[in-house]
DNA sequence: CCGTTCCTGTTTTTT
DNA sequence: ACAGGAACGG
């Protein structure tokens, strides 16, 4: 065919996409046509005669994955379909799969999902009567899956006198014996969760110096997108990968890591530098997808980030609108500004809905923006958030079918071991539990022995039960994914109890197995599916994500809802970026130190680089927060846009406000001050105390006794005590609502009336 | 063993 | 505000 990439591409992106051999990284801006980039260079080697299977492309997500397959589909034909695309975790959960014996996991190993993980560590936690308040399941969690993504194996962790000082330093200092339990119970139940993905690929690769070897005949050309996302272990698989060809092309930009918490680690993109000192550098610099306003606004922002690669991102486009930024009184306010604006650029323009997209910080901000979406009848799809795979009733379906992959699988058996209910409690389930401890078997095992460890009566209906998931193993051994699912709904009961209930919700559960099952059958008639069995289709499953599946269904206009995490790698006409607030964007978790401001920072530049023509940022001085109303104080990102690219509009109030951004700091205390804007309304202030949004805490230093004084939580009371100690003074504080309280006035926040 | 009520923590982001 | 878990009574 010969493609002419140079009418194709700019000079720089034809430079990437030309390069095949050896080591190369390309440092592509917001919007620089990076994945049109991939798509040429990959097509370049295929025409280059390059056989697809020998091509790796690791990308961020499946929907990444699943996007530049088809655009390679387009430029080469059928051909594409035979490389090895997908995100770390599905292309490595495969590899495992065939190779799982070489570490003892069985073929059918489960992958637990993070609530397993959680629900695992709670046990755990519970049978070695650690104090739950000092070990958070999530917190504990986190400290493990940083261990693994660093490749610290429980030996290792259990004997480094480092982790050990600063576990005993936290007061943590079973740490290293919960991960060493949760990494044998995962083991035991043939399973892996997402970090063991990675963790256990670098075991294999490690141990296994054959099965390496096989692999890097096999990936002669590695490519990974994102690259400034990935952690260490993801890092030391493609340098292992790429060890002998050394064609590894990695394509990223610092600018847009925000996976830092995950593990991610911009070191990566130097050592990349030092692994391969014959690197080629290409540096896509030219934004094609935004304004020249948003572009500027976007570099402004990110310059006060001191750690980043030099870069000059530019766009030829049209200069466009400024920004725009809505001041709202309230969380309710602000959606009925972002909907009224949605609803009239697109009448105005004569746009789809499907051109606008609204980002937030954190899920929970959706709630407001759909209320007033829904008023205007405008229609909207969120991304994220519980994915249908979390829902209940597919989880105990789900859990049903793992457990005949896997009768090992120690979480699903609790979750179906009394569901549909068959009179096996949480006492005989703790004696199962405490057998299999003691006599070192596995809990299946114990399960399909019940009557050797239990009396008669108690052990017939466990008996029963693990006679059908063997008849359930039957059956999947011999039929497909999708037939043997529909045995086991039937079967085990479920469908039965679900079409039982009939309130609305139940129907709606209802419909949800149905939807499942519908989407096996799918799975199992999908022509280029070669493998078709129920183990197949939960590897498949495990690994997909809400952003991945509800976009396929996309069903007419729609406003895309979103975080911003999730925005990555999109784009959209107009966006809006709401709740830019103090403690809410930047968070208030991530600006205690300055790395994670920074990364923070970078989050905000992703988001405004998402806009193509139109970009408008919202906040509300007000917001309810855990039912109470908080007031709240406008980001500190507002005011790092360069003002010149910036227009204020403002809901009500007492005019504009000349408060300008880097003009005045103390913008947000004249805003308070006006009381032109309504707070929202107070429902329930006849007996419950919420705190007025302008409410500004008093100098508290000549307190006295008996003064009667307003706390934003507590309402009004009176001072009934002071005293000082060691400089100190505490005040003793009769409430009207919830009693006395003692208070350190140095922090309370007090309004003396 | 099962169902109810009460209490608790939750909201940072995701493969 | 809300869900999920613990505690208690039947």
């Amino acid at each position: 065919m010969g493609l002419d990439y140079n009418s194709l591409l700019n000079p720089s992106q034809a430079a990437a996409v030309l390069h095949t051999e050896g080591p190369c990284m390309i440092i592509a801006g917001a919007g620089s046509g990076k994945t049109r980039v991939l798509t040429y260079r990959i097509a370049n080697l295929l025409e280059k005669q390059v056989n697809p299977f020998n091509i790796l492309a690791l990308t961020f997500t499946n929907k990444a994955a699943k996007e530049m397959r088809a655009r390679i589909e387009k430029v080469v034909g059928p051909e594409a379909k035979n490389l090895w695309m997908g995100t770390f975790h599905s292309i490595f959960a495969r590899i495992l799969r065939s190779e799982a014996d070489k570490i003892g996991y069985p073929r059918s190993f489960t992958i637990y999902d993070t609530q397993d993980s959680k629900t695992l560590i709670g046990q755990i936690l519970k049978e070695l009567e650690l104090d739950d308040k000092l070990y958070k399941p999530n917190m504990v969690l986190g400290r493990i899956s940083s261990a693994k993504n660093k490749l610290i194996s429980v030996q290792q962790y259990l004997h480094d006198p480092v982790i050990r000082q600063d576990d005993e330093a936290a007061l943590r200092p079973k740490l290293g014996v919960i991960y060493q339990q949760y990494a044998n119970r995962c083991f035991k139940a043939g399973a892996m969760d997402f970090d063991d993905l990675l963790y256990q690929t670098n075991v294999l690769f490690k141990d296994h110096p054959d099965v390496l070897n096989k692999y890097q005949n096999m990936f002669r050309y590695v490519m990974v997108d994102e690259y400034q996302d990935t952690n260490y272990s993801q890092y030391l698989i493609a340098r292992k990968l790429a060890a002998k060809e050394r064609n590894i092309c990695v394509v990223g930009d610092d600018a847009q890591s925000i996976y830092a918490f995950r593990g991610a680690d911009i070191q990566n993109i130097l050592n990349f530098e030092k692994d391969y000192p014959e690197l080629q550098v290409f540096k896509l610099e030219q934004n094609y997808r935004s304004t020249k306003n948003i572009v500027w606004a976007a570099n402004s922002v990110i310059k006060n980030n001191q750690a980043q690669l030099r870069k000059d991102v530019f766009s030829d486009n049209e200069e466009g609108p400024l920004i725009e930024v809505l001041k709202a009184a309230s969380d309710n306010e602000e959606g009925k500004l972002v909907a009224n604006s949605i609803y009239e650029d697109k009448m105005n323009q004569h746009l789809s809905y499907d051109d606008f997209a609204i980002l937030y910080r954190t899920n929970a901000q959706s709630r407001a923006m759909e209320e007033s979406l829904r008023k205007l009848n405008i229609k909207y799809k969120i991304v994220g958030g519980l994915s249908f795979y979390q829902r209940k009733e597919i989880k105990d379906l789900v859990a049903y079918l793992r457990l005949t992959v896997n009768p090992n699988d120690e979480q699903a058996l609790r979750r179906v071991i009394n569901y549909p209910k068959r009179g096996i409690g949480d006492t005989t389930l703790g004696k199962l539990i405490s057998s299999a401890e003691e006599t070192n078997h596995t809990i299946w095992e114990v399960v399909s022995n019940a009557d050797k460890f239990l009396p008669t009566r108690t052990a017939n209906p466990i008996v029963d039960f693990a006679e059908k998931i063997k008849a359930y193993t039957a059956v999947a051994a011999k039929d497909d994914a999708f037939e043997a699912a529909k045995f086991i709904a039937k079967n085990s009961g479920m469908i039965e109890e679900l079409y039982a209930d009939k309130s609305i919700e139940g129907l709606s559960r209802y419909e949800n197995i149905q939807e499942l099952l519908n989407g096996i059958k799918a799975f199992v008639e999908d022509p280029e599916r070669d493998e078709k069995s129920l183990g197949a289709f939960l590897q498949d499953i495990a690994l997909v994500t809400d952003a991945d599946t509800k976009d396929a269904q996309a069903e007419g206009e729609q406003v895309t809802m979103m975080t911003i995490h999730s925005a990555k790698g999109l784009e959209f006409r107009n966006v809006y970026i709401v709740g830019m607030e103090e403690n809410l964007f930047p968070s208030q978790m991530m600006i205690t130190s300055r790395a994670d401001l920074e990364e923070e920072r970078r989050l905000f530049y992703v988001a405004i680089t998402r806009a193509e023509k139109k970009l408008t940022l919202s906040y509300a001085t007000s917001r309810y927060q855990w039912g109470n109303l908080r007031s709240c104080e406008k980001s500190r990102f507002l005011d790092e846009i360069d003002p010149k690219f910036v227009d204020f509009k403002y809901s009500a109030g007492p005019g504009p406000d000349r408060a300008g951004p880097g003009e005045s700091p103390f913008g947000h205390v004249f805003e308070r001050r006006s009381n032109l804007v309504p707070p929202a309304p107070r429902k329930t202030a006849a007996t419950k105390y919420v705190a007025p949004s302008d409410f500004k805490p008093s100098d508290t230093s000549n307190l006295r006794e008996g003064q009667r004084v307003e706390h934003p939580k507590f309402g009004f009371g009176t001072v009934s005590k002071l005293e000082t100690v060691q400089g100190s003074t505490k005040a003793v504080i009769l409430f009207e609502e919830v009693g006395e309280k003692t208070l350190l006035l140095s922090f309370a926040k007090l309004r003396v009336h």
